[in-house]
DNA sequence: TCTGTCGTTTGAAAGGTTTCAATATGGTTG
DNA sequence: CAACCATATTGAAACCTTTCAAACGACAGA
């Protein structure tokens, strides 16, 4: 039973291989082989002291037991140190879902994310957890990852755990459980795009102006053709951004090929070096000579490709992103980028769920805020170099 | 009831006042001004149709309708298909805190990550997440941000939730809560670092050997003096990497003082560019003419300061990085870093956290991958610019 | 017609907590 | 000394589901 394990017999499944060695010429392999595995013992299974064992072991009642859980005051100080010392001895877990059961109530807020590794994403998520731990509810995160199907099992989680709120950045914000929700009685908000009807809050940037921030930015440096990439446009937001970049175009008087699109399949680093690639291989001549991107990771990709092509950035070619996660501004070249109140996008979210929950005259709002340009050294010629 | 809110009145609790405005110089301000706002109206009031209503609805037992939710096969078409309908019609949403209360287990699993905004995590997340949906199970997110008090609440909730298991990359590996969840039933795999004890398992990779790595390739490269920039030392992976860092350079018989330490306060961008500030204040004939960083963020401060202060990279200053995150990559000069498998670690811990669960004969284990070097242009001299 | 079998449905118990009206215990006041 | 009060504690009901032994109905075989 206390055996220890040799790292060829693997008791716990499927075998991990582990690739080894070096990815690339120079590397030292270093110590290759398995992993070393040791063992340690004893299985303690789950032994669940309920509060009555608790009420025993003190020599009270059950209902004094819950006293001590959520009215500490009413109880006597002697009779609660007895069950708080029962409660250690016996190492008592409060069951949540008990409680919740008969409470009703939760105080679990869960925030659906499209994509928890994209930097914006988490901004958002630290505004609300910060709003949430001030009302004392705890967050959950969930990763649809852009997955409408995973989006649909975690609200359907959500929705069974009976969760105090859910705020998301859906998907599909069409979809029908977003609707079902609320319609069955949890909070939703959306996050960083308009509601879609009125059954719902929502906290969203205005994206049509943040497009429009960042074209009216290139044509006043200068630029005559500018390149607009991302895709799909089946997402709402690169649909507005680019509306933007076009209602700029059209006040400015620009020739309507004064903005070409250069779509990409997502808003990813991969997509925003194949981007540029694309654009390098423009000749000259004809190629734009400013790239707006319909986020940061585009930006950050087509960057890097640029350079690597020897373009130089930003005097051959000007680079917007869009976000401003703090990647952007750490970009070698910093990167002019639309900030999002990423944050306050959050927090305000959460209050307005908190909202919708407590205040009975709740009425659902859909709240814009306004993003801003933040010029750094992608779209300033570098005689001008006053960075950070 | 149905009255529109104007914006200058704000119902939902603490306003939140927009700042506006472009940062810098160039930009428009565009629309500034508050947020318009309007609204919906209803408020459904959660109605909680249970099983019992389905079941007079449908006109069957508590029992019928029960096999339907969880043995369908068991219970005829015709019948079936009535509760289906009647679950319909009332909207009916099981309650999971009864489910569970009642049949004794969760679906759920839980990360308690170290900080979200760190795309090392995010990876480990993901491996996580997939292997969690192979064996049909959600996961919750839920970031400490390195602060042990959110992280003790983090535990205390989970634990209430009797929630299935939980993975955890620690802020403090040898807490207390820690081993009370494993001495109280809940099963935990420590993620990146080794377990203290033989408590629980643990899945980490060999930092020693990483920082080994590292520092053997800038020794291989001919650098005589290089800085290992990290800290704080409490942080056990900065420890090691120190460690693997100071043996490499023992082996390669280097005195003592071919290593200088770049003390950080936190391994964040910013604190890579303020070691960058003082690394490029360093009078050029003693200055180290490389750089290991204990993470990529603050490598990527790192590089940029250097860059933005006018040394070349890797001319001037060689830079390796530790993660290998998707960001090191894609930097303007890609970052050669130590590769972790973040996703292979996250799956390979939920299978260990399975195989607990599961596995009455499951004995604690301590899995220890290699990282591997990945060089890249930041430690290879431009003329052999062989990027990917 | 009786018995046994199979597929379907039922009824009641159980799970751990919270809530609340009711009771007990001392202590004060008139 | 009775009546009253405040404070501390109790007991039982309720929350919604799952589980499982038992009941049921229909039907085949004897």
């Amino acid at each position: 039973m206390a055996a220890v394990h040799t790292s060829d017999d693997k008791p716990w499944g499927e075998a991990v291989p582990q690739d080894q060695g070096v990815r690339q010429a120079e590397g030292r392999p270093g110590a290759t082989g398995g992993y070393p595995t040791t063992s340690g013992v004893k299985r303690p299974g789950r032994s669940a002291a309920g509060i009555k064992d608790v009420a025993a072991e003190a020599g009270v009642s059950l209902g004094t037991v819950s006293n001590v859980l959520n009215r500490p005051h009413v109880v006597s100080d002697a009779t609660r140190s007895r069950v708080e010392q029962a409660m250690a001895s016996l190492r008592f877990v409060r069951n949540d879902s008990a409680r919740q059961l008969r409470a009703g109530s939760s105080r679990i807020l869960a925030y659906v994310m499209l994509d928890a590794s994209n930097p914006f994403f988490t901004d958002v998520a630290q505004g609300i957890e910060q709003a949430a731990e001030e009302a004392e509810l705890s967050l959950f995160l969930c990763n649809s990852n852009e997955s409408a199907d995973r989006e649909a099992g975690y609200l359907e989680l959500l929705e069974e755990q009976r969760v105090r709120g859910v705020l998301i950045t859906p998907v599909d914000p069409e979809g029908v459980r977003l609707l079902q929700l609320t319609t069955r009685g949890t909070p939703v908000v959306v996050v960083d795009r308009p509601a879609s009807g009125r059954s719902h809050c929502s906290v969203a940037v205005d994206d049509v102006l943040g497009g429009d921030l960042a074209a009216t930015h290139l044509f006043d440096l200068g630029h005559e053709q500018i390149a607009f990439v991302g895709g799909p446009l089946s997402i709402g937001q690169v649909r507005d951004r680019l509306e933007g970049v076009q209602a700029a175009a059209a006040r400015a008087g620009r020739p309507k090929d004064s903005v070409a699109q250069i779509a990409t399949n997502a808003l990813t680093i991969a997509e925003g070096r194949s981007a540029g690639e694309r654009i390098a291989g423009i000749p000259a001549n004809r190629r734009p000579t400013a790239a707006f991107c319909a986020n940061d990771l585009l930006a950050l990709g087509l960057l890097q490709q640029c350079v690597s092509l020897g373009l130089r950035v930003p005097e051959d070619m000007a680079i917007v992103g869009y976000d401003d996660i703090e990647f952007a501004a750490a970009a070698t070249v910093p990167l002019t980028s639309v900030h999002q109140p990423s944050q306050l996008l959050g927090r305000t979210a959460t209050e307005l769920l908190l909202d919708e929950y407590n205040n009975p005259e709740h009425e659902h709002q859909q709240v814009l805020f306004t993003p801003e340009l933040v010029v750094r050294a992608s779209t300033r010629h570098s005689s001008q170099l006053v960075n950070r």
